[in-house]
DNA sequence: GGTTGGCATGCGAGACTCGCATGTCTTGGA
DNA sequence: TCCAAGACATGCGAGTCTCGCATGCCAACC
């Protein structure tokens, strides 16, 4: 069934007159006549009964005018729907980051969006990269932001994948350190510190690094969660690296002063929509504002 | 919009597959490929991710699905309703009477029609033939149960009539009455009598019907009301005329005998139903029905 | 009784839809 | 590494549908 014929069903059915219909709906009587047959043929019944001045819905008619307005209002709607998700005035996105990249970056970037387009519902859920991947290839989430050096991105389930920026790390220190108001400070200065680490395995970024600059650091502490840390960097029981995108969470009596850019390798943080398919404009929507937000963070 | 396309839509989105969609509902792969490709253009939106095996709904999809089965829901309701409707399932019949016809026929009709349909709707109300016929005409009923003399009938607005049955008459005595026992009455053996009229003007069955027999009736009483007429009967005030199908109703201690069928014109009694336009199949039915019940009565 | 208003229909052009065959892409196995 | 299999897309041609035009038919009204 064509739902043009219901249109002119319903028309006609207005009008009381095939002709008038045909008029409003810019066909002719012909078509109109025809278009009406159909239905009738179709419904095995006769929806109008032919006067000599034009027709009159007959009983079956009243029964099939009820559904076919509550059918056409229901195609108004769902076109109306479609409508309103691609211009983002309705829509879900479900966003999935890494820890600290819930600090400032993926709240900002969902403030944004939520002010432009407060009828998108925007829903989060922390996670590690791998884990972040594995829900977006299951369609769990529809944006996950990522971060990792370029092997462990590789390594990741495919994605779709936005560079939003590359993460410096610093590295925080007691407030009265002896380097706590240098604005750069290059990591074999801290060769000699009593190091606060997240983990003591050999692939931990502090690790690493240090042996690329000849010395393997005396990690005093293991401590997972950055309020944590921060609580013992403050104490003057060690100092620690921090990612930059935490930096914004950090309590007022310590300080955070750059690493030399060359002393660590940089993260890249990126945002990962599904592979195969579009992302829903929404969720592509976001990750642009993502990728706003990170060069305002960065740049 | 073709309807089909929903239906390949909704499909598709059941078994994720076009394939697998084609099979179940008899197309190939091709067509069903070809119909999905028509609704995204229509929509203008992509609806399914197209993956390596099979597909997945995107996110509008997933707003047109809800809309897609709706819409289909609800023409199956629309057939199923007019289906409903054709096999006296459904529907309403507004039946108007003369007022004896209520006396047994028109009841005993709607009760005949209720036992075999009870799900069809049924209303009545009383009037003249005039304004009965004048209701059906500007629809305001489906079928009207009228009677009259042939010349009488002929002035009614158009509609479509059928003949029921003829209905003689009788005159009502009162119990002691000379003439109580009698099979068959003349009028003339009654030109002595005090008369019951329900009206005294030269129309009245009456007064024509005596006229034609050679006298003029005495009315003595003109009472509107087939109940108090009994009443001026049964306390022997006078004698009269009775249409067969108010016999029914006659109280017992009164005497009602036919008169001779040549002595009084017979009065029609039709079913009407409008003139133009078809009947609804449960009006059509009562129609027999009707016939049938007047069969009954009168044979 | 002619005219007018209004629905039905024969006809032909154009558009649409389908099935068939084939192309393209991805996946998974030899 | 290459090939086979699975799955969606698409060019092509036959058949069908739909439309507008012109006309027919019928009832009503002047």
């Amino acid at each position: 069934m064509d739902t043009a014929w219901l249109e002119v069903f319903r028309a006609v059915a207005r009008r009381g007159s095939f002709t008038e219909a045909a008029k409003t709906l810019g066909y002719t009587q012909s078509a109109v006549s025809r278009q009406v047959a159909a239905l009738e043929s179709d419904m095995d019944t006769v929806l109008f009964d032919r006067l000599a001045r034009g027709v009159r819905l007959t009983e079956s008619g009243r029964f099939l005018l009820d559904h076919a307005e509550a059918v056409l209002d229901r195609l108004d709607g769902a076109r109306h729907d479609v409508r309103a998700w691609k211009s983002l005035r309705a829509g879900r996105v479900r966003v999935g980051s890494f820890a600290t990249a819930g600090v400032s970056l993926v709240p900002a970037a969902i403030a944004r969006l939520r002010a432009a387009h407060p009828d998108v519902t925007v829903t989060h859920a922390d996670g590690l990269a791998r884990e972040l991947a594995a829900r977006l290839a299951s369609s769990d989430l529809d944006v996950a932001v990522l971060n990792g050096y370029p092997d462990q991105i590789a390594a990741l389930p495919a994605a779709r994948l936005r560079h939003l920026c590359d993460e410096p790390m610093l590295v925080a220190l007691p407030a009265g350190h002896r380097l706590a108001r240098r604005t750069t400070v290059r990591l074999g200065e801290l060769a000699d510190e009593a190091w606060i680490a997240g983990s003591s395995s050999p692939e931990e970024t502090l690790i690493s690094a240090a042996a690329r600059q000849g010395f393997r650091p005396r990690i005093s502490y293991v401590v997972r969660e950055w309020i944590a840390k921060q609580g013992f960097v403050a104490a003057g029981l060690g100092v620690t690296l921090v990612p930059a995108l935490a930096v914004d969470s950090a309590r007022p009596d310590i300080a955070v002063v750059p690493l030399h850019p060359k002393d660590t390798p940089l993260r890249g943080i990126y945002a990962a929509t599904i592979a195969d398919g579009t992302p829903s404009p929404a969720a592509a929507r976001l990750v642009d504002v993502l990728d706003d937000v990170a060069s305002d963070l960065v740049g």
